[in-house]
DNA sequence: CCCTGATTCGC
DNA sequence: GCGAATCAGG
């Protein structure tokens, strides 16, 4: 189909007499779809049917971005020191729940209770492995 | 189910 | 750029 300057002047024309597409389509010969696509083509606002489209149904979209999730609690829990608090038949008894140092289940501060070097005898395991 | 226009998508 | 296909409301 080839818009002519007379088609699209008469498109416009019958457009502008607020006839629909269907009939505009059936006078030019061509379907309505063509004539509603030329007629937004040629940017023709169409006064009737304020049909608002709701969505893009065949769209599909990559999500923009992918939010990591968020750390779990046994991670966290992972990453709490494990130190006793109190006595474990006491109704309040805690563990220090302080971020604990990293590979170990104690915060600085009781690590160096724990993994204190009594002033052992023989060399300690520790100095061996570093 | 018919009509309408609007938007998208393949040619 | 074109229009059929599809969508969406009347």
């Amino acid at each position: 189909m080839v818009w002519n300057d007379e088609r699209i002047e008469l498109l416009k024309s019958l457009w502008a007499e607020g006839l629909t597409t269907g009939e505009i389509g059936k006078q030019l010969g061509v379907s309505k779809n063509a004539v509603v696509g030329k007629a937004h083509r040629l940017g023709l606002k169409g006064r009737p049917s304020p049909i608002k489209r709701t969505k893009k149904p065949a769209k599909p979209e990559a999500p923009p971005k992918q939010v990591e999730p968020p750390p779990s609690l046994v991670d966290l829990a992972a990453h709490t020191c494990r130190w006793p608090i109190g006595d474990p038949r006491d109704a309040d008894f805690h563990f220090c729940g302080k971020p604990a140092l990293t590979g170990k289940p104690y915060c600085g501060e009781h690590a160096a209770i724990a993994y204190v070097t009594s002033g052992s005898k023989s060399s300690s395991r520790e100095e061996d492995a570093a």
